[in-house]
DNA sequence: ATGAAAGCGCTAACAA
DNA sequence: TTGTTAGCGCTTTCAT
């Protein structure tokens, strides 16, 4: 019944079995240190039968900047965010950073959480569900801490941004609606906005315009299946108006979609065409077979975390925006 | 172009400020420490106009624990895993509790990212991911940092457990599967083995062979939905040697049905009854309307959450095992 | 290349 | 109740 390790083991332990000083250890387990390979032999082997690990908390407090980040997001439970925090949790750890994860809700929750990240000294927190409030964008530059936001669109200052090309996505949209010469289209998109959500239905709208096609916009009550599922009853009462609808979102597509052809005995695209945006996995199944337009989460996500490290190590850097370009999905629910 | 606020602010510009010590700003933030009202007001007025957040890698440093837990998860963008990781995430923070996320597939990387979390001191790691080697699991011993695995079953000593009741659900799919006096079934699960997917199909194999009820046996090339959609051919060639499959996976099964529908012309219920399990999101969407399983994602996380914030209390305590039952879905899938 | 010593920002005895 | 003091475990000049 002994107690052989109880307590942690510290560098001076490690130094002591090595016969070096606590320096020679610190400089063995930092990359750029100057140290002979026979010492730092030496040292590694020690810290390796004592079960030495660095304790980073020390080494944070000493060098004042953490390897930690905050991935603040809403709705990990959808598809497209689940596959953007995967992505960006995966890129920040294979470039030796640790995500805090904070699944913020609303617009409070988001103030609130990334403000106990300042606790953490994160070096940089990435936002992807609702705008902080500029009361943390400016505490963020206070401490210089980079903050990068995804598909959220905000112009203000020193903060980079990742977005997907709104302008083009409406232009797609109508592009694929109108392969049929349609003269009338729809739009459904939440009526409570979003950046990238509301600007994308707004683009189309702006497209058809400007092209002299009627377009008539529909507002659901979220961005979930079962919103698009509701909104399909409005849909489906006037659907002579038009020929074909865009869904501001994939998963508000298949509600809307489900919705007509089951309760409705619509179909489509023969009745009416369909279009989504994202190009989430459940787009390709055989039941949906949904025609869309295809936002790269991945490279998105890749994006948004390289743009991060950039300004973590050049935070003097002004603040930069990259816009990504997305791709028309043709599959079954277009003519 | 003044520099205002270069430097952290420091619980000594508090002090200074509000003209006390540095522990009367240390006790102004910590919840038990006894400390007059004014003073305390004093402090946190001083503290909100410099700007001051307490540095927790200083106090972790000092008290030689963090708020900081680890969560390990592998395939984070499927709809199970999402759900799981958003409750724990919100459930941890809800605690006071920061959860850094490792996203790690294989078990080598299991290994890996679970040893950097202990660069970190975390308070604990749940993994809901390949079963931790068990070398991490001894480590974790030896620093007395709580694990809680989700699912994983294993009979490591010391270690919490967190998972569905795969007995019941042998029977309940049996049970679900024989209401129109089967006489001969089949089960879908993928080849490489996994606690509790694997072990709920062996438990359905085992409750058909004591029952006297024939059973064949399906390996799909994983648990996803492609996975799922390949296997159903070789079901579809069968199919005529039994009258239901169990799919351990909803998503399994979205692929077999899938294929079995459109491009086998099969009509589900009527052809060949199909229940899933998990009973995911889109299980309830009209274009599946699966029957199926439900294992109770959120209950399990809050469930696996608890025990961790237990054993954080009392390190001591022996390792539980907590056994989650399930209940049956009806929707349309079965007759 | 190596060691001694100072100190990062905080908390927790201990005294007052 | 408050302040003084001694570290927590590490990195980093500065000498050697």
């Amino acid at each position: 019944m002994d107690e052989p390790s109880r307590k942690r083991v510290t560098s001076f332990d490690v130094a002591r079995k090595a016969g070096v000083s606590r320096s020679a250890v610190s400089r063995a387990f930092s990359e750029k240190a100057v140290i002979s390979e026979t010492t730092r032999k030496k040292v590694l082997e020690a810290a390796k039968e004592l079960g030495y690990s660095v304790n980073f908390m020390a080494r944070s407090l000493q060098t004042r900047h953490s390897n930690l980040v905050g991935i603040v997001v809403s709705a990990l439970d959808t598809p497209f965010r689940a596959t953007q925090v995967k992505v960006a949790a995966q890129e920040f750890v294979r470039q030796g950073f640790r995500p805090i994860l904070m699944n913020a809700e609303t617009s409070e929750e988001v103030e609130k959480l990334s403000a106990q990240l300042f606790n953490y000294n994160v070096a940089g927190i990435l936002v992807t569900s609702a705008t902080p409030p500029s009361t943390i964008i400016g505490e963020c530059n206070r401490l210089s801490i980079p903050i990068v936001l995804v598909n959220r669109g905000s112009e203000v200052e020193g903060v980079d941004n990742v977005q997907m090309d709104i302008e083009q996505a409406g232009q797609i949209a109508f592009d694929m609606l109108t392969r049929s010469n349609a003269t009338s289209l729809a739009v459904v998109h939440p009526q409570t906005t979003s950046y990238s959500v509301t600007g994308r239905a707004q683009a189309f709208v702006e497209t058809c315009r400007s092209n002299g096609v009627a377009v008539t916009e529909f507002l659901s009550p979220g961005q979930t299946y079962t919103a698009g599922a509701e909104i399909a009853d409005q849909i489906a009462k006037a659907r002579d108006k038009f020929s074909g609808v865009f869904c501001s979102t994939d998963t508000l597509a298949f509600g809307v979609m489900d919705e007509l052809r089951h309760t409705h005995g619509l179909s489509i695209p023969a009745d009416l065409e369909i279009i989504g945006c994202d190009d989430v996995e459940q787009a390709s199944w055989a039941s949906y077979q949904l025609s869309t337009i295809r936002q790269d989460s991945t490279a998105q996500s890749i994006a948004a975390v390289d743009l991060m490290l950039k300004r973590i190590k050049n935070p003097a850097e002004q603040g930069q925006t990259i816009v990504q370009s997305v791709t028309s999905v043709y599959r079954n629910t277009t003519r």
